[in-house]
DNA sequence: CCGAGTGATGTCATGAACTGTCATGACGGC
DNA sequence: GCCGTCATGACAGTTCATGACATCACTCGG
């Protein structure tokens, strides 16, 4: 129990993400960060590597809930099956956060290097995702594609849900996405 | 036709990659770069907008070469062989310059910015070949399903291919890729 | 109650990544 | 031969990021 409490951080967390939707990313400096939250720079960075990281600092506490969806089954099932769990449990952790995730996504989407980031980090959720089928007794190829095109659509779906400000829920359209792929492959259309 | 030829900026780029290979990345300084190029960190900058990008300047001939594969075919086929065609002439490009990216992977894999960047110019990638897909008269959905599940594939063939010394070349890797999703969501396994 | 220890923070200094601006100097055209 | 162009150099300035060290409030053993 740190003397002072996680206030700070939260309060950078909360100016960075108000003062890159007033001023924009590139153009808010850390020093204003840091005056808006009542620290100093330098204790900026003691918290956050850098800059963008206090856009992502939320997001690391994903990746266990959806190990944890995969080692929790222990009955059997398909593959696909527990991929699909893994990004439901994603959605219904999503699906409450609208508000905000579409302020984040505007930010994200207005510097290469902030999707860059987000991209990465979902590049690591699939390599953990993977890993994890596979210490499941999946085989290493099965798991691999599996969980690749699981979050490229994935990916696909969360955007469509943030920029359509109706229609279904995360989770409704998340659990067409996978069956689709395969009435796509089947498909045959002419161009 | 500039008076001093692309010069410095190939040697820039030399430069770079060998730099990035002895010391690392994040090691080396944009004014050793220059320094090794034979210019001023000033020029380094106004050939390459940040440190990132001496290392992936040269993958902006690509976009246009798959872009052109649809838009040079007129005859009917399937969005499916279009995609394939695409990533097939994306092969191509890259079968011979083996050596090169392997290094260049080796680079990017050693920092997340790097990563990120990379994942980035594919997600930009991805969008060009939707947008050419539905030109072509493909519906969006299709399209942009294809196209992610494409480039998904590519990505983890491509790196499978740089991995492994022996095996298939890269267009036969990803001859198999989309196929094979197929039966990975055809077949039943238990974990 | 007090003094050592602990941990988040501040201060100072430094380096590296960019950016704006103006000067230079070799060319090519006319 | 003069003139505009343009890649480059030179130099100053800002922001990002990090290392070294001091501080201050609180905790805990005595």
């Amino acid at each position: 129990m740190p003397r002072w409490p996680e206030d700070s951080r939260t309060r950078l967390v909360d100016a960075a993400i108000s003062l890159f939707g007033e001023h924009g990313y590139a153009a808010t400096t850390v020093d204003e960060i840091a005056a808006r939250a009542g620290v100093t720079a330098r204790t900026f960075f003691r918290h956050f590597g850098d800059k963008e990281e206090a856009l992502f600092a939320e997001d690391d506490e994903m990746l266990p809930l959806m190990l944890a969806t995969i080692g929790d089954s222990t009955e059997p099932v398909t593959a696909e099956a527990l991929m699909q769990r893994v990004l439901g449990r994603l959605a219904e952790h999503l699906e409450p956060r609208r508000p905000e995730l579409t302020q984040r996504q505007a930010i994200i989407d207005s510097e290469v290097s902030l999707t860059g980031r987000e991209l990465a980090k979902q590049a690591r959720w699939q390599s953990a995702i993977t890993e994890a089928l596979v210490a499941r007794g999946f085989g290493a190829e099965h798991a691999g594609v599996l969980s690749a095109i699981g979050f490229a659509l994935f990916s696909r779906t969360l955007h469509a849900w943030l920029a359509e400000p109706g229609g279904a829920t995360l989770s409704e359209r998340l659990r067409d996405a996978l069956p689709r792929v395969r009435t796509v492959l089947d498909e045959v259309s002419s161009g």
